[in-house]
Order: C-alpha cells, then structure tokens, then sequence
DNA sequence: CTTTTTTCATTGACAGTGGAAAAGAACCAC
DNA sequence: GTGGTTCTTTTCCACTGTCAATGAAAAAAG
C-alpha cells in the first residue's frame, strides 16, 4: 500500500540535531558532553539527538578510546560515518567537467574530469548527466546509494531555485539546471556558484571550521572570493558577492574588459600574468606554467611581473579585510602553484593596506588540487542533504 | 515579602514576541494578518504574541480604520506606543557630548548638546552623566520612565561587555563604560561603535527597513561604513568592520597618516576637501563651511577639490559594493552638506567601478543632523531593552 | 433583506522540542 | 571498598507555536 519512500530520510529532523549533527561533522570524533558544550545544548538534548542518527548509522560511536579524562568517567567518542552515504560533486568549466564522487564527511573516494566540446547547455548536459552515470556505477562498488548531488557553476546562481541566472563563462543565462538534473538523474540536486561552493566546503571541512567570519580568496583564471559573515555564506542581495577580482587597485594600470583600469584581474590572474611576462620579456610564451618557469630560473622582469601581481592581490585583500573584518583569509586557487614567487609581496602589501585590528587577520594558504572545486560542489550536497536547519556558525 | 521589580520587564519574551514586536516596530501600523504574513507565523501566534504586549500597553490597537481590505472583515491595525517608553542616547565626540530622549519608536523628543573640555575618561564621565540626569528629569515631564541608556563611540567597542576597548579620537583604552554608567544611573546600559549604532538606526527605523543587505556610508570628519550583511549588523572577528576610510583610491595620492597614500579619508573626508581647497586656491580658509562657500559660489579649482572627493567616494562605494552585493547604499554624514558638489561624481564614479550585477545596487542619501549620532545610541538601547532574540532579518 | 463569500481574528487542543533534575555508569585515588 | 569526578541517560515537564474549528464583520449576490 504504502509507496517505499523514493530517498533516504535526512539526518537531521530538528534544529538541535542538526546542530549536533554539524557540530560532529565538522569538528570531528567528539564527546557527547563536548557537543553540548559547544552547541550550549543540554547534555539531554544532545543525548536525544545522536540516538536516532546513530540507528540510522550517520553517527557512530568511536571506539578510539583516545581522549580520556584524566578523572571520571571515561567519555564515548561519537563521529559521522563517513561511509554511510556518498555525494557527487560536479564543477562545469568552459572546458571540461570536473567530478568526485565524496562520503558524507567530504572525503574523495573518486575523482575525474572529461573535457567538453562546447559551452552551450545542449552540449554540456549530454555530458554531466553520463559523468554523474559513470559515478552511480562506482558508487555500486562501495555499496552505498548515492544521496545528493552538488553542480558548481562560476557566475550568477541561485542555489535556491537551482538556477543558473547568467554564467559569462560558459554563456548560459536562466538555465534551471536543478530541474534539468532531478528529472534526469532522480538524485537530490543542489546548484551553487563556485566559490561559494568551494566557501562552503571550508567552512564545513577546511581551514574555516568554527570561524564565524572568514574570506576565501581564489587565485587562477580569475580572481574570486568567497565570504562567510556571522557563520553565513554571503550571497548578496542580487545574489552576487565577493567580486574582488575587479577592484581598482592602479589606476593607471592596463584596461580591464570590464572597462576600468588596473583591476586585480587584469594585474593577477593567470592569464594577465602571461600577457605581461610575455611583453617585459619579449617571448612567445604560450601558457602560465612557462611563465611561471622563466620566473623561478630567476628572470627579473618575470619576477617583477608576478611582484605586482602578489601586490594586486594582498591589497585587495586588505580591502576584503578592512570591509569586513574577517578572522582569516584563506588563499587559494590553481594560481597557487606560483605562490613562492609572490607568497611575501602578497603579505607585504597585505600589512600595509590592512588598517588598524585588521591586521590582525590571518592570512592561511591552501593547495588547491584541480578536484577540490569539484568537491566543494559536493560540500554543497552534504549540506542541503542535512537539512533546512543550517546553524549559524 | 516579594521585592518590587527593579526594571519593567522587557517586552518580548518568547522568539516569536520578539519578532512579532520588532516587525510592528518597523513596519508601522499592521493588521495581526499581515503579521503573520511577514514573519511567516501563524495568525494564532500572532494573536498570541500580540495579546500581552498589549495588556501592558507596549502595542496598541490603531483606531485609524485606514487599509481595511475591499472585502472581508475589516482589519485591526495593530501599532507601537512609542510614548509608552522612554530612552536616552548619547554620542560622545572627541569636543560635545550629543544627547537625545527618544520614545519606543526612536522618535526624538528632546535633544541637547554640550561641549567637552577633555577627552580623558574623568574629564567626560562628569559631563556625560550629568546629561543623563537632565535628561531624566526632562522625562519626568512625559510621565514615563526612560527605560534604557545607549552610548555611541568611535572606534573599538564591544557592545557585548560595553567596554570601549580603544578609541583613537578619545585616546580611550579599555574604559568600561557600561559599568560605569549603569552603576551610576541604574539604567541599562548598552555601548556600541557609533557608526554601528547608526547601522542600527536605519536598519530598524531608517532607509534599510526590511532590507538584509544594505551598507551605511558616513562622510564627514572620516568616512566611516556600517554593514548589514543577512539581516545582521556586521561586527567583524576582531569587532570591526566597515573601514573603508583608508581603502586605498589613488596610489599617488597625498600621504595619509595610515602609511599609505590616497586613502579615501585623505581625498574625501572634511579636513582632507579644506586642506586640498586651500591647497588649491591658496586662500587662508578656515573651516570646512568656508572652502564649501567658496566651491558654491564657482570656484572652479574647489570645484575640482569636491568633484575628486566625490569620485573617491564613489569607488569607495562601488569596492563595497563589489563586495558584498548590498541592495542598498545610504550615504550620510555631515559632509552631505556639500552633497549638491559631488553627487554626481559620487554616481558616475560608482557606476563605472561597480561590475556586474552588483550596479543594480540602489544609492540613496540621507541628511545626517547632527541629533542623529545620538539617535543611533538611542536605537541600540532600543534593541537591547527588546530583548536577546533579535531576529535577522 | 437574507444568504453567501471573503478575510480577519480567536480559541482550545495538541504535538513536539529541549531543559531540569536525578539517577546511573565508569573510572581514579585513597 | 569508599568517595570523588565526570560522562551519559532517563524521566518528567514547561513551553512554544501550529492546526483546525469557530466566531466576527463586512461586501457581494441572490
């Protein structure tokens, strides 16, 4: 009679256990007592929380004795089984799709990538939708149903609706991808811009657990950010934000596309950086990495280059910094591979532009492994998977 | 036997109160439906909410029949008594102390100013609490009693202590002026960043009433920014935020005290525009009013003074704005004044840095009397006599 | 001039959440 | 053992806000 329900019942049906829940997943094997210590929940509340999720198997106890007090009762660790349910994340690109298949505390279990042959939607979704196939099949092999699926796409999404408003990058505008997706695949869908996802992702599992005001700045093709202000992702009102990568940083500076001069993305990024180390030095470089090659043997207009690129970003994020005053900047992206050559001028020009308690701030770098935007797209998943009651903080 | 209560018991006592009280406050007279419509309660709830806080006189039932519907039974409309209580808000500057009564609503009823003969703590305790008590006799004469004390300083303060932990304009370290008033005036107190406290003001009774992201920019003797990020006033890790005086405009612009070189302070606030006009025109000028005279009456180099100011305010807009993707910008401060000169300059500026969506972003402009800092103090106080469960948004 | 329709407001029953207090459990130290 | 300490669970309960039904007040319809 009664129809087998067509998903997984979430973890989290209240906002206390929601809040444990998270709590755990973030901060690792944890005490009961510790949980609600940190959630200022009563030791009952958290008690009532974790049995049902354990009978479900999200949680488990863990059997690591490990940290126990020296006096008293010896405490039970409880942590997420990161095996009890596995995500894809999908990060579509100009030219390829990225994808990874994570558990539910965001671990890679799999990774690729196949490259895209066009940009329009009819041409990329024939190919997401087989990519998301190939991983249902590696799933099978772990025996674990795969409960959600995250999609990043850089430009204007709205994660709410599932849209991709307008995406410069690949052209699209008003593609309602979550739909397209569900309909396709039957998974759960979740749609976010990039940098948000891959926020999302430090926020839950990286350099940003239990920072309630952090920034993620994203160094490569582009220049992005992500923030998180009083533990919430911030979308802006139009549902863009952290747009850094066209602050004015030299007036004088080269023209930006965006019809300004000098921004930071038209000093810093991968592609402005070979542009200019080709014209100071003359030669027909033909990617970034050569760039970045004739820099470290050592030739100085090569270096001078990425110097003001390392300049045009720490100062705009002195600028992040001093609007918001966050607890840490975390720098990433693939333009992090040069980070050696302008790790000090970023830091210089950093601690000059930040005013007063804004220096304070910590200034965190990441490897950025090309599957990790891939993986925050799964971030997103897990967390739409736990539910409507995301804590603040 | 049982002790008379010190202090009127707030009135909002459950999440739902709090909410119901403050979207009434903020929303003027209000059918309970509607109520119920906004705050995506139920109508039972809101009757519920409603009923008390009426018994003791905080909401009133608005005879004005006004909006009743074209069918259907007539609406009640439902409205704060802002007579019903009575607050003090204080600004302190680095020469007057600014002072006004407020009712519930954050309606002035009386303001007063007296100037400072020191900066030292025990020069302006005196001072300060001898406002309050004129002020407190000031109410006598509403026959209500004044049910909170708010207290605006710039620089560090964490309204959470109420310690004003440094203040470069006061030379104050670590003062901890909420004990300090509240054992002396018995009222409760509430110390906040006066710029964050104008933040408040807005956002509960100004131009960023039921908006979840705006910005509040102040131009005056610096320029100052407050921030409303996801319904919340953003208060930054280290308790500040929104500095977007020494945002750097102009790399070869004039020396500013921070270290660095064409921050927007040096190019736009009051002082900066009289040193650049007299600069300019080599007039002996003496106080901002006169180099603003002197640009009125055509001068063109003042002009040319007032429009770079503008233009630096603009970018300084537009960096924010890039940012955070507010729906809204206000732009006050005494240096308003001389808007007429640079508004223009302050628009096109922002048009052209602000990239993306990001320029849909609506500018508006407020006339910031000089009662008004106080006026924020007062909204502060405000919100803390509410109570703990400010809602976001 | 009823009756119906529509919207607003209230009531009382109720489900569900999380807290308080007390008891139980497991260990160490003496 | 006994007492002390901390973690965990249990039981009871206060309380909040929703549901569904009811009442109220007006306009529109018959």
């Amino acid at each position: 009679m009664c129809p087998a329900p067509l998903r997984e019942t979430v973890p989290a049906t209240t906002p206390a256990a929601s809040l444990v829940f998270t709590t755990v997943l973030s901060h690792g094997p944890l005490t009961r007592a510790d949980v609600a210590r940190r959630t200022r929940l009563s030791p009952a509340a958290v008690t009532k929380a974790v049995r049902p999720l354990m009978e479900v198997g999200y949680l488990v106890e863990d059997l690591d004795a490990g940290a126990r007090p020296a006096i008293g009762r010896p405490a039970n660790l409880v942590r997420v089984d990161g095996g009890r349910a596995l995500f894809i994340g999908l990060k579509v690109t100009g030219d390829e799709i990225i994808a990874v298949l994570t558990d539910l505390c965001c671990r890679i279990r799999v990774a690729r990538h196949v490259p895209l042959t066009g940009r329009e939607p009819s041409a990329v979704l024939p190919v997401l939708l087989a990519m998301v196939q190939e991983l249902l099949v590696e799933a099978e092999g772990f025996g674990v149903r795969v409960s959600g699926l995250g999609i990043a796409v850089s430009g204007d999404v709205d994660r709410v609706d599932g849209v991709v408003r307008y995406s410069p990058f690949l052209d699209w505008r008003d593609v309602p991808l979550a739909d397209v997706a569900g309909t396709a695949t039957g998974l759960p869908i979740t749609v976010d811009n990039d940098v948000r996802a891959l926020t999302v992702a430090e926020q839950w599992f990286g350099a940003g657990v239990g920072l309630s005001d952090f920034a993620l700045v994203t160094v490569g093709a582009g220049i992005g950010c992500g923030l998180v202000v009083n533990g919430r992702v911030v979308s802006g009102a139009h549902g863009v934000a952290g747009e850094i990568g066209h602050l004015s940083i030299d007036p004088l500076g080269p023209l930006c596309h965006c019809g300004n001069q000098g921004c930071v993305e038209v000093i810093a990024s991968d592609p402005a950086i070979l542009r200019e180390v080709r014209a100071a030095t003359g030669r027909p470089l033909a990617t970034a990495a050569e760039a970045l090659e004739l820099a470290r043997g050592g030739d100085p207009l090569a270096r001078e280059v990425y110097a003001r690129a390392g300049a045009a970003i720490g100062r705009a994020i002195g600028s992040v910094v001093n609007v918001l005053g966050p607890e840490r900047v975390i720098i990433s992206g693939e333009g992090l591979a040069a980070y050696d050559l302008f790790a000090e001028d970023i830091r210089t020009a950093f601690a000059t532009s930040a005013f007063g308690t804004a220096a304070q701030c910590d200034l965190t770098t990441r490897p950025l492994p090309f599957e990790e935007w891939a993986r925050g797209a799964a971030a997103t998943a897990i967390q739409s998977f736990i539910g409507p009651h995301t804590p603040q903080d």
